[in-house]
DNA sequence: CCAAAAGTGTTAAGCTTACACCCATGT
DNA sequence: ACATGGGTGTAAGCTTAACACTTTTGG
């Protein structure tokens, strides 16, 4: 028959910036990527991307969904995308799987229960990836990146009111280079991405001037800088 | 068994712009996509986009360049990109078929033979398609709109030579808006997306001052303005 | 000489960065 | 008082859009 012996998978990047509560003044705020340890072979003891088979009446997205809920609270994941398809035949042993890879991102201070073989991994120092797993975080990386220039997806990776200093701290890790918090508000609050809530943090036990409170303005995805260049002209008024 | 019952298929977007020519005065440039007519049901008489079932031993990309080929001569294709995957299990009729979808770019003078049942469509225009086609083609125009303002994708659709006022043509029919030459030609050099050859065209029949020619500096993809805001701190010399 | 098309100059507006400076709080 | 962190002001540079003006050709 033409039945095909081809299998089909969602694999999900998830992304959350960790160490930013102020609990803990050691370690510095890091983005991270959920992975577990395969406890079988193939690839045993080699950290995998959480997903898995498609259920045959499911798309993607719920599919992700789905999968995604074994390993954390669902409500935690504020966004989730499409990314790329990777289709190499010989890319994992066994059955041919086809991989429909998924950007996920999860709010800072929200920590989830994680199945005992499931752990976060800092981006920058990952541990022996299985098949091809490696790349797929590099792939998602650089979609995180490039859209929080031009889109109001930091909403997924910061908590509902923050000090603009914490915001600062989870651009920082998750564009992967220094941000200045006086531009960043400023281009933020021009493109009405952020506001104000009206309310202050209290300061820190070393001092300093309580920190005014933002929260982002659209809880959904949206893009605030379409174009770059060759825009439409204006429109009269 | 675990066989899936699920089959994979590839269709691709192929976008060109069509008469740019100076031949034919009287039309004026558009976006034009390849479709071809269904000639069996299901949704016979409807239009399609080129592509079908994704081979053994294939990647995706692979599977469309094969699958295109009979529709045009591959050379033509310039460009040829992942987008989205449409995964509805009830998208099309019969056994559940996922669609891996792609975007082409066939330059502008190219006229590549054509099936007796494919036809170049305006975008601007299109006939009634088949399934979730329709969606497709405008999920692709998105992403070239997109694409050609912080990318050299111009390159796929423009001759290898052209005056000024051409490529505006083209720019023009793709993005669906006016374009200023003079402003074009000022952000492509600028970024060094296109270059002076150092020839001139001859002028048309009414007169006017010969046009330089320009071509792309790449002949392949490439992202020339990254970041529109939140860049990295620039490198000290 | 005139119309037509191409190319150049100029201005203004907008956006982003960098950095100096001022403000509010706890010890 | 003073250290500490937060916030504001400002200037410079770059990028783009808009449009007036000049150049080069054919009739």
């Amino acid at each position: 028959m033409s039945n095909s012996n081809t299998a089909h998978e969602v694999l999900a990047v998830v992304f959350q910036v960790r160490g930013v509560a102020p609990q803990d003044e050691s370690t510095k705020p890091a983005l991270h990527v959920l992975l577990w340890q395969r406890a079988l072979d193939p690839e045993r003891g080699k950290w995998s991307l959480p997903g898995g088979r498609l259920g045959a009446d499911e798309d993607l997205t719920s599919s992700v969904s789905r999968q995604l809920a074994e390993k954390v609270d669902l409500r935690e994941i504020a966004h989730l995308e499409q990314l790329a398809v990777f289709s190499d035949p010989h890319r994992v042993p066994g059955v041919r799987t086809i991989a429909s890879t998924f950007l996920g991102l999860v709010p800072s201070p929200a920590t989830p229960e994680l199945p005992p073989d499931t752990r976060w991994h800092p981006v920058a120092d990952l541990p022996p990836m299985a098949f091809d797993h490696g790349p797929m975080v590099a792939h998602a990386r650089t979609r995180l990146v490039a859209k929080l220039s031009y889109t109001n997806i930091g909403f997924a990776l910061a908590p509902t009111e923050f000090a603009l200093s914490t915001l600062r701290d989870i651009y920082h890790a998750a564009l992967g280079h220094q941000v200045d918090a006086t531009n960043l508000q400023r281009v933020l609050e021009r493109r009405k991405v952020i506001t104000r809530t009206g309310t202050t943090a209290r300061s820190g036990r070393s001092g300093g001037r309580p920190a005014a409170l933002y929260r982002f303005a659209d809880a959904r995805y949206r893009v605030t800088d379409e174009f770059a260049a060759l825009r439409p002209p204006a429109e009269p008024d």
